[in-house]
This record gives structure tokens, sequence and C-alpha cells, in this order.
RNA sequence: CGGGGCGUGGCGCAGUUUGGUAGCGCGCGUGCUUUGGGAGCAUGAGGCCGCAGGUUCAAGUCCUGUCGCCCCGACCA
């Protein structure tokens, strides 16, 4: 590739919307163009960048028994209609009429279409376990799309998906693609990510891992123990929570407070701490409008994905819309509730004395609480879990960090292959029901990663494994006839062996190092007047840790052995 | 969906408060000079100021509506 023929142009200033580094890069150096919210473009960079990384997923996910397909994009909603997905995801899911008026869709993950092809080809337990999977562009109409490639709403998706006679060979074979997930994120560059247990959601099923790249900038909170390895999405985190044990117990009284609707000023007037506090929050059922009020210690917050799961609904917090005949901001604990309210507990309160609640009426708050005094009989874990709480498997304290989603892995069990009829002959003659496992890893998300782990101030600094092109040869001094014939004979010779990407503009040399910088091609040689009067080609890698001059006659070989240690 | 911000040439921005001929830097074209970290001089092209209404003698600027984009939150495989 000859940069005076790539297309995209590649800018010195910021570009305005982005905030992240992968974002600025891609942008600054010409390898994505938004066309709308969420939705862009890969220029040849970035395109290249992908290729390479679906060939690392392709060997892993062939080295561990993978069948490649291609499942369409476009798929009718009777299929989705069958597991039931059709009617329960909400509006991330593209829908659409085909111009006889049919109900379609386009995909956003592919278990229906999975199902769809293995229960019409397999049909004996003979011919299980199998894997299947594909590359292929997905679209989810995300509510908000940021962050470059890092959350978009069109997207390159690697999605796997095994069926299996037992749990037992769904869960072997669950670990060997968790290990070849380590191994894909390894041979992309990435180092930085972690395992996470995970929410299973909309899936479906019980036991699942999200794999965290950790950055600041990530959009996901996780939940780790710097001593036992323990870690976990926010969304299932659990923690000790430390009590107070000598706090005494004390006598109710009811307290004149105006205006101290939240913890904040409740602390401040009454000299307390948040924890001697207990906060009232109020949600919403979203299935049948009903009132939840939680009850939680004023340090905590509450988990909604924990209260999803024990009411069973999805939940939304209460707005000043609703109507309600409770007093806000002076909900308290010993309120006697209307029957249509639910009201819940979290472990967090449990044994605890000399708290402060609501006082059911405006401007009042009640003082010396004591739990253990209220007859509740049951309490939840409901609550997030907070920087520096004990960690329950082995009591050190636990961070809070920061992290991007790159991959996924879910034991489904039967919820697909059941709802949608899926079943095999076994060994004894029977109908069974298989049970599934499905496998995701968004490419460009990956890619966005890497950029942010692999950078300086002036681009990206791509791993050989991904690189758009290996070499990149800056030939300076273009207008000179024997500095051009050098660039042009290195170019065509190493360009037997290896990618290359030659600047042949004539333009300065800090401009092309500008731009060499953007592309991050791994290892960098510059051809010039200066070094050719020496005899020698200039021979560095873009991280700057090898800068070598080579006499001509030896750059073949010098830049060839440079690159094996780099792969 | 809630909160905040922004739409002026390809990119980055000023101009809007106080209405009066649309500007700057980068980039792009041409010529000369220059040539190791985003060169210099000269010259040129490129914008109905997101869109639609309205107010006004006059609207980038004021009013109404609408569309789009970014950030935070909700949401998310």
């Amino acid at each position: 590739m000859l940069l005076s023929e790539l297309l995209g142009e590649r800018y010195k200033e910021k570009p305005s919307d982005a905030q992240l580094i992968s974002h600025i890069f891609l942008l600054r150096g010409g390898y994505i163009r938004q066309v709308s919210n969420g939705i862009f473009t890969l220029l040849t960079p970035a395109r290249r960048i992908a290729l390479k990384i679906e060939a690392i997923l392709r060997e892993e996910m062939d080295s561990i028994g993978g069948q490649e397909v291609l499942f369409p994009v476009a798929l009718p909603a009777d299929l989705w209609r069958e597991s039931g997905r059709y009617d329960s995801v909400g509006s991330e899911l593209l829908r659409f009429k085909d111009r006889t008026g049919r109900d379609m869709l386009l995909g956003m993950t592919h278990e229906e279409a999975a199902v769809h092809l293995a229960r019409s080809e397999i049909k004996s337990y003979t011919q299980y376990p199998f894997m299947i999977y594909q590359i292929q562009t997905k679209f989810r109409d995300e509510p908000r799309s940021r962050g470059g490639l890092v959350r978009v709403r069109e997207f390159t998706m690697k999605d796997g998906y095994s069926f299996h006679t037992s749990q037992q060979d769904l869960e072997n074979y669950y670990d060997i693609v968790f290990k070849a997930y380590e191994k894909i994120y390894k041979r992309a560059g990435l180092s930085g990510v972690i395992s996470v247990k995970s929410d299973t959601g909309m899936m479906g099923g019980n036991v699942a891992h999200e794999f965290m790249y950790l950055s600041d900038g990530g959009e996901d909170s996780l939940v780790v123990c710097p001593e036992c390895g323990y870690s976990s999405n926010m969304e299932v985190a659990v923690s000790k929570v430390e009590h107070d044990e000598k706090k005494p117990a004390k006598e109710q009284k009811t307290v004149y407070t105006p205006d101290l609707t939240d913890i904040k000023s409740l602390t401040d007037f009454f000299g307390i701490a948040e924890k001697d506090t207990i906060k009232a929050t109020v949600f919403k059922r979203t299935d049948n409008d009903k009132t939840v009020i939680v009850f939680i210690r004023g340090d905590r917050e509450v988990n909604e994905s924990k209260l999803e799961k024990i009411l069973k609904s999805e939940v939304r917090p209460l707005t000043s819309e609703d109507e309600t005949d409770l007093v806000l901001g002076f909900v308290g604990i010993t309120g006697d509730f209307d029957g249509d309210i639910e009201v819940y507990y979290d472990e967090t309160l449990v044994s605890e004395n000399d708290m402060v609640t609501g006082g059911n009426k405006i401007d009042y708050h009640i003082t010396g609480i004591n739990i253990s005094e209220l007859k509740i009989d049951k309490f939840y874990d409901i609550s997030k879990v907070n920087d520096g709480d004990e960690c329950v498997a082995c009591g050190s304290h636990l961070q809070i960090k920061r992290g991007i989603e790159v991959g996924n892995i879910f034991q489904l069990g039967k919820k697909y292959s059941e709802s949608m009829d899926m079943t095999y002959v076994d060994r004894d003659g029977q109908l069974k029901i298989p049970t599934m496992g499905c496998y995701g890893i968004g490419v460009g998300r990956l890619l966005a990663c890497i950029i942010e782990e692999h950078h300086d101030e002036n681009g990206p600094i791509w791993p050989m494994s991904v690189a758009p092109w290996q070499i990149h040869i800056n030939v300076l001094n273009s207008g000179d006839e024997d500095v051009r014939e050098v660039g042009r004979n290195l170019y065509s010779k190493l360009g037997e062996k290896f990618e290359v990407v030659m600047d042949d503009r004539e333009v300065g040399a800090g401009f092309q190092f500008a731009d060499a910088d953007l592309l991050g091609v791994p290892v960098r040689l510059v051809v010039s007047r200066r070094n050719l009067k020496n005899n020698v080609v200039e021979v560095s890698t873009r991280d700057k840790k090898v800068k070598l001059e080579l006499p001509i006659d030896e750059v073949l070989e010098g830049v060839e052995e440079l690159i094996s240690k780099l792969k």
C-alpha cells in the first residue's frame, strides 16, 4: 500500500466529539468515520485490523472444535416468537416489515437462528456435542451508544453456540471456551482482561462470565478482591458488611427535621454517620406498576439488578410524575404501608441499633430505631457493594474498578432448545432436549480496547498480531531519484514476505512521522538522503524500544529477524 | 427516557450578549523556496451559518418548532 493512495485524512487536531483515547485516535488516524449515532464506516486501516482480529478468533474457535457458519442478518419475527423474545426484548431489537407486511427483525444475537439450524440437522446423541459460530454484523438499537467503537449500534461480533446432552458436558466445554477466550485476548495484545461473574439478563441461563478490559473509561462497574481473586460484575457482586456491634439500643424519639429530605442533610443535622441512618428507596414495578419500598442502610445504594431478581420484574425509580401517598423524603421503616405496597429490607440493616429513619410525616424523623425490635421476618441482599467492603470468600477489602466488556460466555441451559422444540434421540431411544452455551466477542470493541492499552501521545502502537501493516517505510526526500529507488526496492522486496505500507509522498519529515505514528505500524524504516550517504537504512519500532541503523544490504534480513521477535 | 452541552467550508474554532456586507487557524489547488518531528512566501477555490416557520427595512445573531450530534444518568448479551 502506498500512503499517497490511502483513502482517509489524518488530522492534527482532536475531533471535538471524541473523549476516549481510542475514539480520538480512530478518528484522527483515519480509521473510522461516523455515519450516524453509533454507526460507523471502517476505513482500510481499521478494516485490516478487524480482519486480523477475526483471523485470531477463527483460529481459536476452530481449535476448540467450532464450525463456522453464517446466519442471516434479517430474520423473520416468527422465529423469535418461538423463543418468546420477539415480545420480551425491548426497543433495542430493530423490528420492521418486509414488502409483504411480514414482521422481520435485524439479528442482535443468534440463539434462535442457531437452534433453527441445529434442530433440523442434528438428530442423535451421537452427534453431540457440537459448537457452531459465526463472525457477523449485529444490530442493536442501543438507547445510548458512545465512545467511538466501544459501544455502537451496528458492529461485528463473533458469536458461538454449543449444544450438549448433559449439564456436565456443557460445563466442561464452558471451561474450554473460557481458556480459549483468555488465549484470544493474549494474542490480541490485551493484558488487562479479567473475567467476572455476571448477570444473565435477557439471555436466560444460570452461569455467565464477562471478560472485562480494566479501564477507567469503562462503562461497567466491577468488584474485585485483590487477595483471593474474587471478581464479579457489580450487578451480582456480594460482600460482607461491617456492623458496629457495640452500638447500644436506644429509645425511639420523634424529632422535628424541617426540609431534611436527604441523607446528607440528615447526617449534618444529627451529627451522625451515613451508616447510622435508614434510607428508603422507592421503585415502581414495571410489570404491574405497584410500588416497592426498599429500606437500606444510609451508606448503601440499592442494586436494582438484585432487586429485580427478587421481584422477578424490572423496576424503575419512582418519579415526580407518579402519584403516591408516601411522604417522599420522610418515608420511614416504622411506617404502616398500604397492602398494595411491597416492602423489602436489606441485609445491611440486620442487628443495627440506634438508627434514624423517616417519620412518615412531613418534616419529622424518628431516632433510636433498633432493628431487632421491629419484627422483620426476612432480610434480602439488595445492596450494591461499596469500595472497601469485606470479601465474602477471604475477608480482605474489595475494590471497585471500571471495565469494558470485551466478551461474555453463558451457560444458557434449555431456554432456547426447549421453547423451540429442539430434540435428539438419546442412547435409550427417548427424545431429549439438549442444553446450550453461547459465547460472544465484539471485534470492534476489542480493537478499541487494544488502542486503550497500546498507545502513546502520538497515536496507537499496534501489536504485531493485529497491526494493519507490519512495516511502514518512510521515504524522506523522495524527490531524490536515488532515495526513491532504494525505497521502491525495499518496498517490493519486503512486500514479498510482509504487509508493507510506504509513505511515498513528497512532504516534510515531520509530517510523515506524525502520520506514521497515527497508523501505529510496529516496524518503521526510514530511507533518506542522509541515511543513504552512510549507506544505511534506519529501522525502529513504533514503541521506540528498538532503533537501529542497518546497512542497506542487510535490511531484509534484519527486518525479518526483528519481526519474528515481535510476533 | 431524564439532566447538561453543541450544530458557522473537510477538521478545530471566533462571531450570537448589544440584529447591519460571514471571519481565523489547519487542511485543499497552483507557483517558487524548503526538506529528519505536522515548513515559508505568494496566490486561489470552498460556507444560502443543521432544517422549517416567524419577528424586522435587515436575522448566523431575536422568537417558535423540528432534526442531528456529544457528555452524565437510566438501559444494555
